[in-house]
RNA sequence: GCGCCCGUAGCUCAACGGAUAGAGUACCGGUCUUCGGAACCGUGGAUGUGGGUUCAAUUCCUGCCGGGCGCACCA
């Protein structure tokens, strides 16, 4: 059991109240290590002064303490604030330190499987900085849980037939470069046939002409364009995929869930989950209070709603038993999933409550909106690189390979993009600019791996030194909140994993830094004749293991020296 | 027009109905005889607006103002 639970525990049975009520981490530590609003409660229920209740409660509290009870507060309007006992710190430190897989362990939904799909790149467009945004929350989003004791299925999908793969395959044939493709010519060819196609009546009919063929697959030179096509998007993905740290367990299609999703909306139409208007299927929202979406259109094509239907199918067939199916999309589909996810429980009744549309804000660039229509778009690629630049430019000069340089730069490069990607809550947009981005100093992803680089530095210099790393309590020792903070860690990761919400790991993760930075500052860890010495070693120590555990739920490597 | 989301400091973001609304950035001032200055310390600055619910509202309900997204055969 937790700290957090067994003083819950301890409080409720203590002073034998039923109601539920709140015990937390104060905002504020100078109000000590938990609050609880308990006497408030109880006070509204009972018609009693709430501050009056609060100290008769504190006092029942004080002769019955806990050993790991320090002190008992009244604080504000009622407020019971407890103080935990310092041992109870440094045996967190130790737990840490020696690995123990005791400390940070939940049960709370440990054991789950989770489907979550995030990411779907489309072969023949490029994979701009939305696709990157979506697989940082999605990769997050996974670890987190993944670290909670779940199963993980990471899954993503492609929509590799459609007008969008036919624009891509005319503009290839009318470039006249041949099969000698590569994932520029495939974004220019993309935005060249998107274009014409909306302004010129001949090629959009040629266009038309080309999705049918590469439908019935009728056509040797459209197939050999397709494959090749496909081929270096894949690869394209896979590079990227590698450098953003994600990998999928699977990869499913459009292909494939097209007929599966047909099959499904002609069987429940029989049923009257769907019906037939305008010579098109479609499901009524309406009569759920929302809007009413085409499912397969007046040509008998399935559109992406039947698909989803089909991709459930899918993943039902190839993952049960699972817990949850998670999609991670930008919120511009908001809507369209609320009706697909209506439709999806008429079709699955099974699935009822187990289906959870994850929504994103979009990434901005000041510059205003990109499109890959009009070819104006930022690639991952690019942006990556770019901050790999600057982010070399600062590396401490010292007696690195160009090797070396590289992986520090792409790390540190990573990890900005990733910190102000992940730093605000999921559902709205960002703002990205570029210039801040770069700048690389107050709250960002190196400001975070910089302290953790300075604490690993530490503790490599005590190897060569005298001194051991020891989680005993020197006497008279002043708790300090950085240790109140590492103490935090469990709970803050498994709150984060609850609510989906990386967000509020990036939070406690820049407040730990900061905190050790000004520990740093004010404190000599290192000192031979300092007997606390070994103890602050040993904070130090469990900083590092907790950094680096919680940046790798982000996603954020920390290099050895930057 | 209908539906959903949003409005916090000059800018970019926090705040699980709770205490004096926190950070970073920008501006100004300070810290290097100490383990890495991508650092630390300090000053000033904010809840769009009118009601309501509550012991307590940035948070819940509601009117208005302002913004974003979606709304029939794209994904």
């Amino acid at each position: 059991m937790s700290l957090h639970d067994t003083i819950k525990k301890w409080m409720k049975e203590t002073l034998n109240v039923e109601v539920d009520f709140a015990l937390e981490y104060p905002s504020d530590m100078n109000h000590g290590d938990f609050a609880s609003n308990i006497a408030m409660i109880m006070a509204k229920k009972e018609g009693k002064n709430p501050r009056g209740l609060a100290l008769k409660y504190a006092e029942i509290l004080r002769n019955d303490r806990l050993p790991e009870v320090f002190d008992i507060e009244v604080a504000g309007p009622g407020f019971i604030n407890i103080r935990i006992s310092p041992k109870v710190f440094a045996s967190a430190i130790e737990k840490i330190n020696a690995v123990d897989k005791s400390f940070g362990e939940n049960n709370n939904f440990n054991g789950k499987k989770y489907i979550i799909e995030y990411t779907q790149p489309n072969p023949f467009k490029e994979f701009h900085i939305g696709h990157m945004m979506n697989n940082i929350i999605g990769e997050s989003v996974s670890k987190i849980i993944e670290e909670q004791g779940n199963e993980i299925v990471r899954v993503t999908y492609h929509g590799d037939v459609g007008l969008h793969v036919a624009k891509a395959i005319w503009g290839i044939k009318n470039l006249g470069v041949g099969t000698n493709i590569n994932i520029k010519i495939l974004g220019e060819a993309y935005a060249l046939g998107s274009k014409l196609y909306e302004s010129d009546e001949e090629v959009k009919k040629e266009i038309t002409e080309i999705n049918k063929k590469v439908y019935d697959k009728s056509d040797v030179e459209i197939n050999n364009l397709y494959n090749k096509g496909k081929e270096v998007s894949f690869e394209d993905f896979e590079t990227i995929y590698e450098r953003l740290g994600s990998k999928f367990d699977h990869h499913l299609f459009e292909s494939e869930s097209a007929e599966i999703g047909k099959e499904l909306v002609l069987e429940f139409e029989k049923k009257g989950v769907f019906e037939k208007s305008q010579n098109a299927i479609i499901f009524k929202g309406e009569n759920f209070g929302l809007h009413t979406r085409v499912y397969i259109n007046s040509e008998g094509i399935p559109t992406y709603e039947a698909k989803e239907i089909g991709l459930m199918k899918i993943k039902m067939d190839r993952f049960s038993p699972f817990d949850m199916s998670i999609t991670v999309t930008a919120n511009e589909q908001d809507s369209f999933f609320q009706v697909v996810e209506k439709s999806l429980e008429q079709v699955f009744p099974e699935l009822n409550g187990r289906v959870h549309h994850l929504s994103h804000g979009m990434l901005k660039l000041p510059s205003g909106k990109m499109s890959s229509r009009t070819g104006d778009v930022m690639t991952a690629g690019y942006l990556i690189d770019i901050m790999k630049e600057v982010s070399r430019e600062k590396i401490k000069e010292g007696f690195l390979t160009e090797l070396e340089k590289d992986n520090i730069s792409e790390m540190v490069a990573l990890g900005a993009l990733k910190f102000t990607i992940l730093r605000q809550a999921i559902g709205g947009d960002i703002i990205f600019d570029i210039n801040k981005a770069l700048s690389l100093e107050g709250d960002s992803g190196p400001y975070l791996q910089y302290a953790t680089v300075r604490a690993k530095s530490i503790l490599k210099k005590v190897e060569s030194e005298k001194l051991k790393v020891e989680s005993k309590i020197p006497k008279e020792w002043k708790t300090t909140n950085l240790e109140r903070l590492i103490e935090r860690f469990p709970a803050i990761s498994a709150r984060s994993a609850s609510v989906f919400a990386p967000h509020h790991l990036v939070t406690y993760l820049t407040t730990l830094a900061g905190e050790f930075n000004s520990f740093y500052a004010t404190h000599k860890i290192i000192d031979e004749n300092d007997e606390t010495s070994p103890y602050k070693l040993a904070i130090t120590q469990s900083f590092v293991n907790v950094m680096t555990s919680g940046l790798h739920l982000l996603g954020i490597k920390v290099p050895e020296q930057m």
